[in-house]
DNA sequence: AAATTGGATATTGCATACAAAATACTTTAT
DNA sequence: ATAAAGTATTTTGTATGCAATATCCAATTT
């Protein structure tokens, strides 16, 4: 949710004063913990003790617990009543159904994208493209990630929806905080590239249906990746 | 978000005594202010008193303040930061995004459904399809909508998926608390009608391709009149 | 020795209290 | 009479306190 305060403006004075909008203590707290769960600072399946939080933290509990309702509205910890609140933890059903659902989120994106992005943003896409076959060339695989998040984070927003845009970087993060770092095969690595290539070109050609079509399937192949990992890793994360 | 408890089972005794969850105060009043809103008591733009809300329902601040983050992490209501919380009250482009992203979540959930759905589930939808009929044939609207409102809803069930499942009711809520009772056109509601029976068919055919791409049709044409009813009120609720 | 029970401790859920900010109102000056 | 300013009141944001529940550990029983 992030920033969920509406652009009120009923009576600002002269030309459109910028309400100062002063951040409140547990919208604050909501992201810091979004980015420690993330970061993999707070692990699956560790509790978060209010007392304990709070201190580390340097506030009272009522903004925290605030905070921690949200967190689990979003699915990223859960609350057990009288028991307390601990970092999500999924197993492999769960994860596939995250993937599954971003696929569906990537497909809708990538089709109204291709209608309403401009062509900056397309130079800008392709931009970072050829920073992400660097990356590939020096096989820096972090580098890659980095860019690559990059690019579909923009045909995101290039979809012009703010509802998909706030779902997308919610189940979005729920998959950062999975933390797996596939050090994928050449092979995948090479055919994904190939994938974004074929992205581009949907997007100059503007056809929606492609570019979906091409994204559900590029998604739905890093799920299959993902959990081909987990199962040789025998990790129910 | 609803339950979001997990299935905590770590050590049961004999044969699994399922575990005696006590609703939390803070969901209970979720609930409750989600049916306020769906229901219209709470019109989009009321403002919501703490105190008066307190005193109504009898309880404290603290569990209404957390529902009331919850609430807003959905996009029910609005905080504005020490002016208090309002029911959203979503513009003509808001509305427009919301049914883009629904029309998505309906694809997904039927390219998802067709693959799963089991024969019984297929017969129910049968059954709530054949009610809609008659419902049609006696003008009955509203018993039309009910119905209508359980068959997408036993789609999304179908396709199996947790996540999509939690998010389409999410955006539905939304829908939901626009309330508009869009007594349309004769025509249009025939077509809908043949649109439903389309659906069958490819259930039953599990053709995910052809289900998606009617549903996210289906879905789209609602968007369209819901608009073009909006346009002619003058109406920005 | 293992298991069960009972009490001590810790942690969560809810209510209240206090402080800061915003709104409403009144007074005063022009 | 109108507008500005200052004060009072309301309302929100945060902290703390109390009661209910869960966890932990030791003692007692089988």
């Amino acid at each position: 949710m992030q920033n969920t305060y509406s652009t009120h403006d009923k009576l600002d004075p002269p030309q459109d004063f910028p309400r100062l909008e002063r951040q409140r203590l547990h919208d604050t707290v909501v992201e810091h913990l979004q980015n420690l769960i993330i970061d993999g600072t707070l692990a699956p399946g560790t509790k978060l003790n209010e007392r304990e939080a709070c201190e580390k933290l340097g506030i009272s509990r009522t903004p925290l617990r605030e905070a921690m309702k949200v967190l689990a509205s979003e699915g990223l910890i859960e609350i057990i009543p009288n028991r307390g609140a601990f970092v999500s933890k999924m197993n492999a059903t769960e994860i596939r159904e995250t993937f599954e659902m971003m696929s569906g989120l990537e497909a809708l994106s990538g089709e109204l994208a291709a209608e309403r992005i401009s062509p900056a943003e397309i130079a800008e896409i392709k931009v970072l493209h050829a920073a992400m076959l660097e990356c590939r060339a020096q096989q820096d695989l972090s580098g890659y990630y980095s860019r690559n998040q990059t690019i579909h984070n923009k045909i995101n927003e290039a979809a012009r929806n703010s509802v998909l845009r706030q779902t997308y970087l919610s189940v979005n993060r729920r998959l950062l905080a999975l933390r797996f770092k596939s050090n994928f095969q050449e092979a995948k690595w090479d055919r994904a590239i190939e994938e974004h290539e074929e992205m581009i070109l949907a997007l100059e050609a503007h056809d929606g249906q492609r570019l979906s079509t091409i994204l559900r399937a590029h998604l739905l192949a890093k799920r299959d990746v993902v959990m081909a990992e987990l199962k040789r890793n025998g990790d129910a994360t």
